[in-house]
DNA sequence: GCTTAACCGGACCGGTTGGTCATGTTATGA
DNA sequence: TCATAACATGACCAACCGGTCCGGTTAAGC
């Protein structure tokens, strides 16, 4: 590949995240040609189709709320055991856009305060709420885009690869949270996943008129997955079956 | 108003609300007026642009929830009291689309099972929650619609006053809920509101594949609700204000 | 039954969009 | 330095959409 090819690529996926994020999903290819500040037939020598262009942005989005989500992961210490109070910059392997300021153990709020043991004890749940509030953040920044984009891109292979990835490690961080007994025993990976696409839609009604208004559900909602208030759920978790089978739908 | 316009009027409204729940907001006018059996032009003789139609079914659909949340609301005897165990049609008043199938009082899982009183003391979470559960169902079966069209009609002075219809009720709701102690202090009716929405796009990536599962979000919000599991919230809640700020904003 | 005005229908219009193509341009390798 | 192939470009196309309009039709009042 040619180095101007290369920069001209960049320009346009910068490009067209920035003008769906401002102005919805019904930008003209034409206008995000000229905010890159290339030809319009540029655009469809790197991506054969707007939907291709879409689907693109969207699998790199997802990507990078699954490496925060990874790297959240490594700071529980649920696998091999690392050095306590180490910070871990969920940032290092992430992209530039989504969640460069993604604080780890830096005490969000999570913590369980009843309970046996001291604040050390819920670092799960820290991880998973900072995860679930990475996850809320990127979209309420796009709301538009992500909702069109997984209506239009869930039966992109590339999409899907990117929603196992990222399916597997909210059930790892829930399972840990789990394990310390910070969250109910019935809620699942999948749930998390569900919960961000709720919470981040939650204030759509209000626009960005409150700027961080979606924290406050968020956290309610984060509450109702506290053991202390759960009462038992009318409908068992969707398993990955129920995925495969929306995306095939597609 | 004549006979015939009448009738094609209904057959429009309805033709658009199917065509817009199955195939997204973008169905073109055309496609509207062969559904209902009618010509294109007859649509804009009722309905001067698209988007006023969208606005008609909009303010319809807010209109029909909030009349099931003033029945639910006389069943819980928050004013007048009234005879014990009666039951309520909630539908009795609502338009035949939205949710003929409340139940009032018919004991849907939201009493609250600790606590001093037996079941009956929870009659308010009980309404609360069936009031939450027809506005859910209400947008799940029409989710696309009711995200486009809660954007685009917000500033049409009819569905402004559904709206505040609607808020007004969800803040009578949960006062009730909140005095008998089923739901935490810090709770209010605009938070209910955008609830619904949250809990209504909770299962949207997995379209209708599973088809009660919203039931199973709301249940977890609920018991976000519930002061059992009570946290203290990081943003204070959204003010009417800002609801005609983000109206005035479109 | 007849007049009349409201109503219906679908051809039509301006504008916009996703996508194509022939032409001109530029990085690259020998 | 030059040949060449990949690349960029913007004019162009067909399709479509929201909205208009006028000739024909039909319901309503007398």
């Amino acid at each position: 590949m040619r180095a101007d090819a290369m920069r001209n690529r960049r320009l346009l996926l910068d490009a067209a995240a920035a003008e769906f994020a401002e102005h919805g999903m019904d930008v003209s290819v034409a206008q995000i040609a000229v905010r890159a500040g290339i030809g319009k037939g540029t655009v469809f020598r790197h991506f054969a189709t707007k939907e291709q262009l879409i689907t693109a942005i969207f699998a790199d989005q997802l990507d990078d709320l699954a490496a925060i989500g990874e790297a959240l992961l490594r700071g529980t210490g649920a696998g091999a055991g690392m050095g306590a109070g180490e910070g871990i910059d969920a940032s290092a392997e992430a992209g530039a856009g989504i969640g460069a300021s993604v604080q780890v153990g830096a005490g969000i709020g999570a913590s369980v305060q009843a309970g046996a043991g001291p604040a050390m004890a819920a670092r799960g749940a820290d991880a998973l709420l900072a995860f679930m509030s990475a996850g809320v953040e990127a979209q309420v920044s796009d709301r538009a885009f992500c909702q069109a984009a997984g209506a239009i891109a869930r039966a992109d292979p590339q999409v899907r690869r990117a929603s196992q990835r990222l399916a597997a490690v909210a059930e790892a961080l829930t399972a840990e949270a789990r394990r310390e007994g910070s969250v109910r025993d019935d809620v699942t990976g999948h749930d998390i996943v569900l919960l961000i696409n709720a919470a981040s839609q939650a204030t759509a009604p209000l626009g960005d008129t409150v700027p961080g208004l979606w924290r406050r559900y968020l956290s309610m909602m984060f509450d109702g997955l506290r053991p202390a208030a759960a009462h038992p759920l009318p409908v068992p978790a969707p398993e990955e079956t129920h995925f495969t089978a929306a995306a095939h739908r597609a």
